[in-house]
DNA sequence: AAGACTAATGGTACGGTGTACGAGATGTCA
DNA sequence: TGACATCTCGTACACCGTACCATTAGTCTT
């Protein structure tokens, strides 16, 4: 493992700070291997970052990673924190906290849908990297003109990091899903005989109006209407308003 | 494969319903394998569940698996859909569309989080179970009673399943997190090291409170209140009825 | 310039994984 | 009793994370 530093994530901390007696200068650095990672999942999915993978991306040996890395969830852990440090908002916070609000999240939405693998790694990580406290700190200072206690103001933070997170996975399982048409198609014969079979009222229902492809695809649109995500966040955002 | 079915995932539909000249009786059943699997995630984590522990659960080689499941994705699928049939609301739904959704979105929460490691496999076991057509299903019974457009009504049925799977992922998170109390009190040195460091304003602000053991309780009092999940959700359904 | 020291490198190996293949056992029918 | 398709599952392969440890090669001292 890197000297002297304790396991956390910290791949913008220089490794090699202050070189010591007969120190050697390492070759790669965690920011290299981060980004090296990162390169991986996003061309081949986030199954392909194998420690073998990555060091080869590196041109180096497999163990070599263990000097930087004391296990592959660290490594992980430096990915996550990469993409994190992509959905921080670069410009000033308007003073309005909705308005804050609302750019943060979107900037999350945006960032997480561009690395959408990284709603499978979540949670695997362990602990808070460097980037995920800045996102902390950014909402805190959105939150800050929120007229509430502090309760109230982790509440709404937590609030909109769980809904954008939720959503955000939700909609990329349904792109994912949507891509290939022959599953779609099954999946069409298979819901026609649920729905024969008895049970299913609402369905039925909905199939007076139309056929299954008539109402999968009006299902889809209401789902993936590209507005849907900002307008519930400023409902939501608007129920604290207005209390 | 099982004769006659598509890879679709019927877990509640029983194999070898008619007998075919020559067939042979199978000694396990998909139900059964989803049973064992579901046994295993739940003492020994989703981890756990490998295509021959699963099998050795069964008193069965690895390989008879296969006959049943074409993947291990499939046999996942199965796992799923039946934490998704756990959710299902048993008692008759109200015709307020505010409480049945209530009711839905608290028993799913209740049995996402007697089952956590469901959040790590959705996404992963591609198309709907039986039990996730009953969910919607339900949900769509739920909002029959709103007034508002066909989209409008998908779109609830979306947000709240949207947010409360995002809520009990940082949950699960966090109670996983906050078990190690090691790794919490080097959280602390490290956030500490970051905010000496400078450019955490809001961190700092904070600790003039109090110091990080009491900043770092209080947060995270907030965000484990019980209360929480409901209150909000509460907020987000009276979003739609004030309008 | 030479030597010593030590971090950095990476080859080998072990126990795990999913699953392709195909041989064998077994229950059901004619 | 025999035919036969289904069910069972042992073997094998490629991949995984990573423990162990010999080798390499920079850096500082002399």
């Amino acid at each position: 493992m890197v000297r002297g530093r304790k396991t956390v994530i910290a791949s913008d901390q220089q490794v090699w700070l202050r070189p010591e007696p007969g120190m050697r200068r390492p070759k790669h650095t965690r920011e290299m291997i981060a980004a090296a990672a990162l390169r991986i999942a996003d061309s081949e999915g986030i199954d392909a970052v194998s420690m073998r993978r990555v060091a080869a991306e590196l041109d180096a040996g497999t163990m070599t990673l263990y000097h930087y890395v004391s296990t592959k969830a660290e490594l992980l852990a430096l990915l996550f924190d990469a993409v994190i440090g992509e959905l921080l908002v670069r410009e000033a916070l308007p003073d309005d906290w909705r308005r804050a609000m609302q750019m943060i999240a979107l900037r999350t939405r945006d960032s997480l849908m561009g690395h959408p693998w990284t709603l499978d790694i979540v949670g695997h990580t362990g602990g808070l990297g460097p980037n995920a406290v800045r996102h902390f700190e950014q909402s805190l200072q959105a939150v800050s003109s929120f007229d509430g206690t502090f309760a109230d103001k982790i509440n709404i933070i937590a609030l909109v990091d769980e809904y954008t997170f939720g959503y955000c996975k939700r909609c990329s399982g349904l792109e994912q899903e949507l891509q290939d048409q022959g599953a779609v198609d099954e999946e069409f014969t298979y819901l026609r005989s649920l729905i024969d079979a008895g049970d299913f009222p609402q369905l039925e229902g909905l199939l007076q109006l139309g056929d299954m492809a008539t109402m999968w695809n009006r299902s889809m649109e209401a789902m993936k209407d590209p507005g849907r995500f900002e307008r519930n966040l400023d409902r939501l955002l608007g129920s604290f308003a207005r209390q």
